[in-house]
DNA sequence: GAGGATTATGTTATCGATACCATCGACGAG
DNA sequence: CTCGTCGATGGTATCGATAACATAATCCTC
């Protein structure tokens, strides 16, 4: 199909159905986005038009005139995770509604890459974007400032956010999770999981996921020393392998290095697993001898599956938020609010 | 930012920067898009007014001028199930790679959605489409067909494809593992989940996954007659509640008509899951009673979590040919082939 | 039934780029 | 020294819609 030699396509125009209806194309553009303002008969007459010859409106022509493009850029570091993409999916949704469309491009969890990936988008003219990292270039900052259109980063809530944020804090949730573990009697908690140690100089060469373990894993620290639970117990995690893997591996080196150790907090519901997995090699009884929390409530997670204790994260909510939060301000509303938190939940099950 | 009363955003535009640099605006267009045709010094200049005005190409112009948007519309049924999400994340990363972009819809497993958002797409004039449904209304088809674009239909097979189709056949990986649990010395093998029955007058109420589902069943079915092995062992599976839930609810049931049963197919690994957790609760030792096995090779499938034996299917590399296809054929090359078969691997794990 | 208000429709300019063709200058060959 | 060629650059039309303004048709009221 249209292979080089075939002659460029040539779509219906809103000429052409003008032409057929006996109108001009102001009143064509006027049946298909505002009919109440065309008499019913000379609507019916382009309507049919439109049916007859299969009108497909050129939006791209249409947002170059009235400089709205109905479109939302949404970056992400990933799709593969299937951490994002439930808030993505929720965005989908919300801006569907409103009869908007999402431009979606994947970061790599870098931010050399998303600053590029903002300058394309951008070269969109979207009517507002979403980001799902809270650290940026600052040429991509100052592109975000520049664009004028509404921004909100989502999942993580930046202390200074470009524009607007919705999410979460992850540095309460690892608290609150720890406190969790505490209140149901442990007292020698671990930490499994996003502990690889900053790079040196900084945040450089640590991704987003590491970035917001390290969140959690500061919360879990914070919560040790307020209940004077003594020093956190974490092992250094070599990269490589999955997240699955990595829990088991982590576990078994948390194990040998503090044997007593009576409960973990996992950096993830799939670190989790990999934690359980391992701990059921060594046949130590979870959560008898070891309890197990994981962060995320995954779907592997419930009841009928691992019956794991965890952390809901609201990620549909998160993407369905920021839709609405961007939609609103496009149309002039005042945020009530520059950052939404929308919370997490302890759900207790069978691990811990 | 950007309320009501601002004014509206005024972007920095090419004529600006032809102006700064002293030169006209098809030569500012030249160096960004084929800067050898220009000479150094020129080059120079122009770049530098670029940089200084953070100056950013208005797509939407250029792709009106054009006739080529640079842009690839992907419309899948969900992006929640974490079935998508990583041929979504393929595709998005073969068209970055193309200086592409990606233009997302969410169906919602409703062909008439996928109509809607068809219509919609299209109105982005996309130089290709990607669905990862294989069934459309006519209407969907004739508006497909009539764009002449290329369209790729990813995950399923189907016998007469739009245009082109990559992915892998349910039926075959349904019957390759049945005859891997035969092959392992199962014989009375019952099947799980997928298995609602098909809408009253044919295909309406069923829902894709659903039919993917019924064609891995389809597939079972085959290899047990193939086999020898008896009639099929499915139990009609009521709707509601998570992949998870079902699993464990229909193994429950299929063991109550077939207490006999020595391995169970499921439909997913989510299934497996929750067919694996029911099998803990009754006590039934896996996989010496009774073999599971998956489908999907997810996350929480592998050596480190569940050791499930499953069914691994290539979601990013899916993604990544229907990409590469539509490059190449928005090119002008004639495809090798119109369906691309990507397989899918039996990987033996503790389970079965 | 005339005048003003209101509704329905049309005309023209414009959005910001690229396509197409024209022009200009430098350089080498004869 | 002149002509032809080629590389570099520019002018103008165009893509397909909508905005803004203008006008024609209809309505209502006194």
């Amino acid at each position: 199909m249209n292979d080089a030699s075939s002659p460029p396509h040539r779509w219906v125009t809103m000429q052409d159905v003008a032409r057929t209806a006996g109108v001009s194309t102001i009143t064509v553009s006027r049946v298909l986005r505002t009919p109440e303002k065309v008499r019913a008969a000379t609507r019916d007459r382009v309507q049919a038009a439109v049916r007859d010859l299969g009108y497909v409106p050129d939006q791209v022509a249409g947002s170059l005139s009235s400089r709205e493009s109905r479109l939302v850029a949404a970056l992400v570091s990933t799709l593969s995770g299937s951490i994002f993409a439930s808030t993505v999916d929720g965005l989908a949704r919300s801006l569907r509604e409103a009869d908007h469309q999402l431009l979606l491009g994947t970061t790599e969890y870098s931010t050399a890459s998303e600053q590029a990936l903002i300058a394309t988008a951008l070269s969109r003219r979207p009517d507002g974007i979403v980001l799902t990292s809270g650290e940026h270039t600052p040429a991509a900052r100052a592109m975000l400032v520049g664009a004028g259109i509404p921004v909100v980063e989502v999942w993580e809530l930046p202390e200074d956010p470009v524009d607007m944020a919705v999410g979460f804090s992850n540095f309460e949730a690892g608290r609150a999770m720890t406190r969790h573990l505490h209140a149901v009697g442990r007292q020698r908690i671990g930490f499994v999981g996003g502990s690889r140690p900053a790079a040196a100089g900084g945040d450089e060469g640590a991704t987003e996921g590491d970035r917001r373990g390290r969140l959690r894993r500061q919360g879990y620290a914070a919560a040790l020393a307020e209940l004077g639970l003594g020093e956190p117990r974490v092992v250094p995690d070599p990269a490589g392998g999955s997240m699955v893997e990595r829990g088991a591996r982590d576990l078994a080196a948390l194990l040998e290095r503090w044997p007593d150790t009576d409960a973990v907090f996992c950096s993830s519901d799939s670190v989790a697993l990999g934690a359980l997995s391992e701990a059921r090699r060594r046949g130590i009884a979870v959560p008898d001898r070891l309890a197990v929390a994981g962060f995320g409530d995954f779907e592997f997670a419930g009841d009928s599956g691992l019956g794991l204790t965890t952390v809901s994260i609201p990620g549909h909510a998160i993407g369905a938020e920021a839709g609405r939060l961007l939609l609103a301000a496009k149309r002039g509303e005042k945020p009530t609010a520059r950052i939404l938190d929308l919370g997490f939940a302890i759900i207790r099950r069978a691990t811990a």
